[in-house]
DNA sequence: ATATGTGCAAAGGGTTTGCAGATAT
DNA sequence: ATATCTGCAAACCCTTTGCACATAT
């Protein structure tokens, strides 16, 4: 909670009881779409507004108290501000996991002579769980 | 062209003027999103529906003929399938440029027990032309 | 011959916007 | 005190759908 106050702060952003439970939204389990966020929000704040969560969402993007995961297919998912890593979609559960990303742009970037600001590297497939439930 | 008809029949689609069109506009400049498309085609094809290139870039893209492309905060752009790369999007000017993927996630993905099925590996920064740009 | 594909127009639905009142700093 | 944020409802507009006609195989 005074983690998620900080950090709306560094960004000069405003801490709202309605951003406060959209980041423990999103913090609780890691990746959340919008409809997740929002069904997660009313529970302790019936009143929110789906717009004020659209707003939100994008204003803690642009400001990076928060990333948009793209998910093909479905709808975006975010999560919270982290160090490097990769992202294990399954699309059988619509889960994501992180991964550690241990790998190097270096050598392509510096090719291409390109100004590398942001990676999203996402693998999609079947989760652990979704292939055991396939074999039982 | 005729390659086009080939891809076409291979993925089980009939081959129309209308998709062979399409994908000539994607092949032209390697990724298009749906407007750029559109507008390329009514060139050649003027009475072309937007609903039928919406129709078809599901179709197509349902049955492998051509691949999505997440761009974040952007409509999505298409390309023709082809072997695995990763994907330069300059942030300044949108255009993509592929880059040879030597990367292997054998490792992460038997770590994890995760069956991998599809990579998106998007790197998002300034090309090379937009950098000289901003420094002339 | 017939299963598919196309074009049109309308429906649908997710996202954005404007504004008055409320809130954080 | 005041700039910012929220909630509501309406507007927006991208995307999908249904249907009659056309086309590919």
């Amino acid at each position: 909670m005074q983690h998620y106050i900080e950090l709306l702060k560094v960004h000069g952003l405003k801490s709202t009881f309605q951003r406060l439970q959209i980041l423990e939204a999103i913090g609780m389990c890691g990746h959340k779409d919008i409809d997740e966020i929002y069904n997660d929000v009313i529970k302790t704040h019936p009143t929110i507004s789906l717009a004020t969560v659209y707003k939100n969402l994008i204003v803690m993007n642009n400001n990076g108290v928060l990333f948009e995961v793209s998910v093909l297919g479905k709808k975006s998912k975010y999560e919270i501000q982290k160090e490097d890593h990769l992202h294990l979609i399954c699309t059988n559960c619509g889960t994501i996991h992180d991964a550690p990303l241990e790998i190097s742009f270096d050598k392509i970037v510096s090719v291409e002579n390109f100004e590398l600001n942001k990676k999203e590297i996402n693998l999609y497939g079947t989760c652990s769980n979704c292939c055991e439930l396939k074999v039982s």
